[in-house]
DNA sequence: TGTTAAATTAATATTGATTATCAGTTTCGA
DNA sequence: TCGAAACTGATAATCAATATTAATTTAACA
């Protein structure tokens, strides 16, 4: 599907990348009415399936079933506060996996790695 | 709370043991109502909390948002095909993450981690 | 064994997040 | 500028999970 040019979009896109956290869909839809008073929560939802399309966001869906968004920045972890709910990003080579060994004994292509660590910071 | 013995509840508890796959809710629902036909739904999820809560069980909620249930057996991972979506488990010495070194440099005290690996078996 | 309070049940209403629908509006290339 | 495709906001529908409630079952104990 071709793109036009839409100012919530943009709205949207501008709200998650001066965001300096990870943002729920309430975050967002609470930010962009400030610009744009009249948008609709459907459009908030469907802009972040197009932007996450188009790798201009990134989604993380957390195993508590809370759903974040932020930039896109590629793959990468993140770590949990269970106090005070902060999230913050894990990195190589404190993570680390054999990829190869779990292909070859498995049988399989990897081509998603999700982890959430989940831990007190304070 | 003090538990009663409860026939559904160990009705539950056998569907997910004899189960040799993970099972959604909605799984467990359908095998259980065939040994009590009138059993609610709410009864599954009441007693699928009761029985994680006594470690008699296991729930994993992928990042995709699906719950699935499982005998517990302790911590592990998993992996999950994209294609015929088949559940498998990751263990040690394929995936390894340094512990200490993420509690020291980000100032936490770790207490669950969680990965989901993703790929195509077949 | 009979009584009784606590635990449990099934049915149903409610919630919260997300998706689908739809009629009207905007965008943009020919 | 015209028209098709993209997009919008409002709202209905869906789906998983939780809360409520009145009735039933369990198990401790008199």
């Amino acid at each position: 599907m071709n793109r036009n040019f839409s100012k919530q979009r943009e709205t949207i896109l501008k709200v998650i990348k001066d965001a300096e956290k990870h943002l729920t869909t309430d975050d967002i839809f609470a930010a962009a009415k400030k610009q744009s008073p009249s948008i609709g929560i459907a459009t908030i939802y469907r802009n972040l399936q197009l932007l996450e399309e188009d790798k201009q966001i990134q989604k993380t869906q957390l195993d508590n079933g809370k759903t974040y968004y932020e930039p896109y920045i590629g793959p990468h972890h993140h770590l949990v506060c269970t106090k005070c709910g902060k999230i913050t990003h894990v990195t190589e080579p404190d993570f680390k996996l054999c990829v190869t060994c779990i292909e070859n004994k498995n049988q399989v292509k990897i081509n998603k790695i999700s982890t959430t660590i989940y831990g007190e910071c304070c």
